[in-house]
DNA sequence: GCCAGTTAAACAACACTGTTTCCTAAGTGC
DNA sequence: GCACTTAGGAAACAGTGTTGTTTAACTGGC
């Protein structure tokens, strides 16, 4: 046993048991818009009702759920109902694209309190652009309800990146204002920075969108993957509810598959990628050809990774999206006709252009609900 | 909120608390075969010293650890060093083929104390083949040190299979001596029930290969993608040092992506899936050219998923592993040029043709030194 | 209207976790 | 031989969920 340099697993203390069976109580109630009763906690999480006792009279102290009323009685004493009580802290989802960016301000259950949207100069350096980042969330968070706590700022920006270690890497030339070297960059440390040490979590885009989609059944989900279709073609998975983002934060690469072994070279160096054939048809306006690629692509990645939900997203997509509903069904229809595989639902993202900054704040958000990093 | 059916986030007590940490502290001495002291035991988990004294001193009291000697001084007292005791429990890892069982007996450390391989007959009576499995475990379990802690028994089978439920859903026709129906057949209650009630745990073949190979860093390990070429086309998928099953444990799908998007039908309904293409030139007996297609495939996996490693198995791979290599990588090389994509070391699979045995046995042990299911 | 039965939730004592504080054991180096 | 360093244990402690018991609140039969 070698001296460790850090990373590996992490013991677990009393205050990281509290944490966790905390985080659990309030993910159930997130999921339970009308509030949840102590009864209900107890069988859910398989804790007794005493320890739900004791742990919802912490977080009836600290604020951070609410009694609500008491539900109908089944023979005895009525159940007293638990919510979250939404105001008691909030975080920041940003979006952060070449020349625009999109800030917004959440509460616990996702309310929107604030959204803002300004176009960016391309080619800027990125110090500036930092600035006018931390700016437009300093403008968000003045609204931020009396009393929240703020849990920090999570940013959504294209690849590729590292979010462990909050920096980007991104290709760029030399922008026309001088120094533009975006590559390296670490702009979670560069945020934070600049305000007063709030937590920044910076990741892909496509990851957050994926985040955005609010889950179907209770914690943990099963395995969703966004596509995104826009200037390029990625994709973002949740894989047992959790983001899947590989050692380097390249996962997701999803257009730069390869569909047509011997197929046209790709700008990436590799011969026949989705991602080519795509936006070929694209540029010819066929959003039909499109769809039915994404679909070839989107049937492989179910089938490997046996995904439960496709959400499509992008600003190829939202604007034909009906077309590209038809033809990722129609594809997983034809390509997978195993009647032992169940149908896998498809649909459009719901939080539309807004996915990349709503999943951002998830980002945030998440853990306090027992979501893993 | 709903009553609860009952899957969902399973709180945390006391008991639960202690055992993942005991099951950390095994962990880590399992990947230090020459022992671990206390001080890095206490650094690696970020426990404090004094609970790694209470934790030692309770795995020693067990048997599970004993002292090992004594590292050199770093100019204080020498370190006390610890050691996994491997004979404290074993598992048994069973490969169930068509016409073959193979059936081991690894104690904590991996070594093998039993291993037989029998044929078996093709086509019979699941009730049949199931008492011939019961048997061979039986006769496994005679192998078993004195003292040592049965673990169960792992079950490393073809899917398609539900392995949360044990259940198969092989599609057989009726075989020549009358019934033999696999369809939905719970392979895991019949065989426990033979075993008098030891547990039994039931996944593919693939996943449990996947699990056979020993991690290369601490754990969590990172992403490991094991690709099996014989008669069919599988891949077992280890994400963050974990097995990604999937809702329905269908995930690995590997051989029915599509990369030939107008290609040849395949008898799953797909057409271009890359294990019509691989088996044909199998059959034609061109290794190289197969190797090549693989390699397409994995290539695939790794920009997907941003996999650390590959691990290639199965008889096609041990016919000519030299060839799957240089293939695989050669392909990996030229579809992923990136120079931020760090190289993807792919290897053959250590174990060979027991690495779904192995692996078998490892689903049963992980869970002791804390491997996630 | 009353009272037994039922269900929800709190109170009190408890067992056991890792933590803190202190002390002892066993080396190194001048 | 002695100061210094490091490993490891003993005892008291804070705080977790658990067990056993009691109280609160509603339903339903008489």
């Amino acid at each position: 046993m070698t001296t460790p340099p850090h990373p590996g697993p992490s013991g677990t203390n009393l205050a990281g048991l509290r944490d966790h069976n905390a985080a659990l109580v309030l993910g159930l109630l997130r999921a339970a818009p009308h509030g949840g009763s102590r009864v209900e906690l107890a069988t859910r999480t398989g804790l007794t009702p005493q320890a739900i006792g004791k742990i919802t009279a912490r977080l009836l102290a600290d604020g951070m759920i609410v009694e609500a009323g008491q539900a109908a009685s089944t023979g005895g004493k009525p159940r007293t109902l638990l919510q979250l009580r939404a105001e008691a802290g909030c975080a920041v989802g940003v979006h952060l694209e070449r020349d625009e960016l999109t800030v917004l301000l959440v509460d616990l259950a996702g309310r929107q309190h604030h959204l803002h949207t300004r176009p960016l100069e391309d080619g800027s350096a990125p110090a500036d652009t930092v600035s006018v980042v931390a700016g437009e969330v300093r403008r968000a968070l003045a609204a931020t309800p009396p009393g929240a706590r703020l849990l920090g700022v999570g940013v959504g920006t294209r690849g590729p990146l590292d979010h462990a270690a909050g920096i980007l890497h991104w290709f760029t030339p030399a922008g026309p204002r001088g120094s533009s070297d975006w590559h390296h960059y670490p702009l979670r440390d560069e945020l934070a920075a600049r305000l007063d040490g709030l937590p920044v979590i910076v990741d892909k885009d496509t990851n957050t969108a994926a985040l955005a989609e609010p889950p179907a059944g209770p914690p943990p989900g099963g395995g969703l993957a966004y596509v995104h279709l826009a200037a390029g073609l990625g994709a973002g998975l949740l894989l047992d509810g959790a983001l899947h983002r590989g050692t380097r934060t390249n996962a997701g690469e999803f257009g730069h598959q390869t569909v047509q072994v011997d197929g046209p070279p790709c700008a990436c160096g590799n011969h026949g990628c989705l991602e080519v054939l795509c936006l070929a048809e694209l540029r010819r306006g066929d959003h039909a050809a499109a769809a039915r690629l994404v679909g070839v692509g989107v049937a492989n990645l179910v089938r490997l990774l046996d995904i439960d939900r496709v959400v499509l997203g992008g600003r190829a997509v939202l604007a034909a999206p009906d077309t590209y509903l038809d033809g990722v069904t129609a594809q997983l229809k034809a390509r997978i006709p195993d009647p032992d595989w169940q149908p896998v639902p498809v649909t459009v993202s719901t939080a539309g252009r807004l996915a990349v900054a709503v999943g951002a704040a998830e980002l945030v958000l998440g853990p306090l609900f027992g979501r893993r990093t």
